[in-house]
DNA sequence: TTGTAGGCGTTATCAG
DNA sequence: CTGATAACGCCTACAA
């Protein structure tokens, strides 16, 4: 009676336990290490050999322990990722970020980062898995305390969103500003001069983004007229901006928002009290998220193309994986226009 | 000259190396084994070791390797998740996830599924990292694809939100029918009578939904409309039937949609063209998803909660992970209808 | 409490 | 190409 794990020549008969590659060795009456070499296309190993490997190891559904390669190379092929599942844009830079890292021939770890879970114990469950560096999108945390978390690491930290040019980690954000530019020209060029940007002091992009609005406004001789709003930048937020607004009973003839969400929440709230847009106001938003191009919404917004930022993610992560000291650079992406339905020009005839 | 890893007495000099047990053991002059006691809470280490064992861990930065553990346990305490990014209410179910597995005792790993990356490899993925068991939310594949998934993988699968009973996995589903019946029992009472429910057949639990429409709408002996929509059940999806219906000239004075996304689209575009909600038409959704509760929206729909869908995923796992080859189960999530304003009585006199 | 011994699956280095 | 040997960090078993 064989014992477990012994060769013998129906193996098949007892799949309790995942195969490994002694079992593929076995079945094919060839070495342990001439396996580990025919699956990671190391010299060694003749094309037929490594064929018959591959055809045994899918026959067998082998997968490589994870785990057993990271603790033998002390070190995984993974690129670790934290980031909120309940944000609206990250989804599609996390999206990016496995074609991207796959290029490199790297893999994804995900990290959810909610409210009951924090940025830190997201990161130091990736650390736990020996990542080869880590990505964090899009965290709320302040500039000291990612710096502290960058500084606690021993692998390289790229941070995705929040742009403060820091001496410990490789930042990739889009130029909030230029985007706002972006937007504030294209209205200026519809002929509106009363534009007011939605501000929400809580998110850190959207310091810069006001930035850009209030350069691009003075360039145009233009006065600037910010709403601050509190809250959270979301749907809600812009809806309450619509409230103050109309009780102010002076509407300007367009609002350049900070994000998509609080552009919808803006557009959904004067659609109720009976103003259209674009006829009686422009909006526009920043993101380009899915809610933008529905053709109900049909948002005029700067696009932080998020392809382009996952793959800047990885890019840093994988350039400082292969020489550590590097110092530390900033991935800027430079934001586009996508012009919609929700900007024309204004009603009347534009005042001098 | 001290060798690497030889325990001398300022080891922190050199923190090129993540730390280990040996380190920490080096560090207070006492055995390996012992700090891996007292690190796992076991018996054998008194209270006052244990404190001086956790402090310095914390003090070396000392994370447990993840997949050292894994190897030496062959099997990892992690719950595995697949989960599309992108899709609106599975957010809230990977988040719930956490906190349920966590008082289990497991940890959780996600694993994306993205255009470019399917079920399977997303599947495969966390096979390759051993976890124990592996929960699949909101997979579009088909029931044949899921079961050969489940019978291909040594461990438990659960499959949260594509409900076909069967041999092969767990299954934690919303009760669709129920929450539709909901819905259409709250417009009756409020005297509609011409209702109809917007239908997206490329979504599997949508099927479940019109059932329970067509149920409900035979208890009160109306007659059933149904509109059929392409696509998939996102907002476009809601807006098409909004032209639809806009076009056919004869509006029915409430609207049931599949989901929430389907049921805003819906509402853009009805506002679009001058139809007030509910003032002329009223409108229900399905899920509660976070742009229901927008008071610009406010949308009154039936909730599955998420939190409850993920707990019963956590559960149905590790129930399968302690005794292997219980009967497959079915766990059942009963919605609520959450009213707000999107509903109201019609506005001419009940027809008899 | 400590020490010793072994093994999980993989990769790496050698000598044949 | 094989075979032998070792190591990664952690856990378990057993004896002191």
């Amino acid at each position: 009676m064989p014992r477990r794990g012994e060769a013998d020549e129906n193996s098949e008969v007892t799949p309790k336990r995942d195969p490994t590659m002694g079992d593929i060795a076995a079945r094919l009456g060839v070495s342990r290490q001439l396996v580990s070499l025919a699956l990671r296309d190391a010299p060694g190993a003749s094309d037929e050999t490594r064929a018959r490997v591959r055809q045994a190891a899918a026959e067998l559904g082998y997968r490589p322990h994870i785990g057993a390669r990271t603790l033998r190379q002390s070190s995984s092929r993974y690129l670790g990722v934290v980031f909120a599942p309940a944000h609206a844009t990250e989804p599609d830079i996390v999206e990016s970020i496995y074609p991207a890292a796959e290029r490199c021939g790297y893999g994804v770890l995900l990290s959810a980062q909610t409210p009951s879970r924090s940025t830190e114990q997201a990161f130091d469950e990736l650390h736990g898995h020996r990542c080869a560096a880590m990505i964090v999108i899009g965290s709320g945390l302040s500039a000291g305390r990612l710096a502290e978390l960058a500084r606690r690491s021993l692998v390289p930290v790229v941070i995705v969103g929040a742009g403060v040019r820091n001496p410990d980690f490789d930042v990739v954000r889009s130029a909030g500003d230029a985007g706002v530019r972006l937007a504030v020209e294209h209205l200026v060029a519809l002929g509106h001069r009363d534009i007011i940007y939605l501000h929400c002091a809580s998110m850190a992009p959207a310091e810069l983004r006001r930035k850009g609005y209030r350069a691009a406004m003075a360039e145009h001789g233009l006065p600037a007229r910010i709403i601050r709003i509190t809250g959270d930048y979301t749907e809600e937020s812009g809806a309450a901006a619509a409230r103050e607004l109309l009780a102010a009973q002076q509407l300007p003839t367009a609002v350049v928002a900070g994000n998509d969400q609080a552009a919808l929440g803006l557009i959904l709230e004067l659609a109720r009290a009976g103003v259209a847009v674009p006829g009686r106001l422009s909006v526009t938003g920043f993101d380009d998220s899915r809610i933008a191009a529905l053709t109900s919404v049909s948002l005029t917004t700067a696009r932080q193309d998020p392809i382009e930022m996952g793959e800047a993610a990885v890019e840093a992560a994988v350039r400082r994986i292969r020489s550590g000291s590097l110092p530390p650079r900033e991935f800027v992406i430079t934001p586009t226009l996508v012009v919609r339905g929700s900007t024309a020009p204004p009603r009347g005839p534009a005042q001098g």
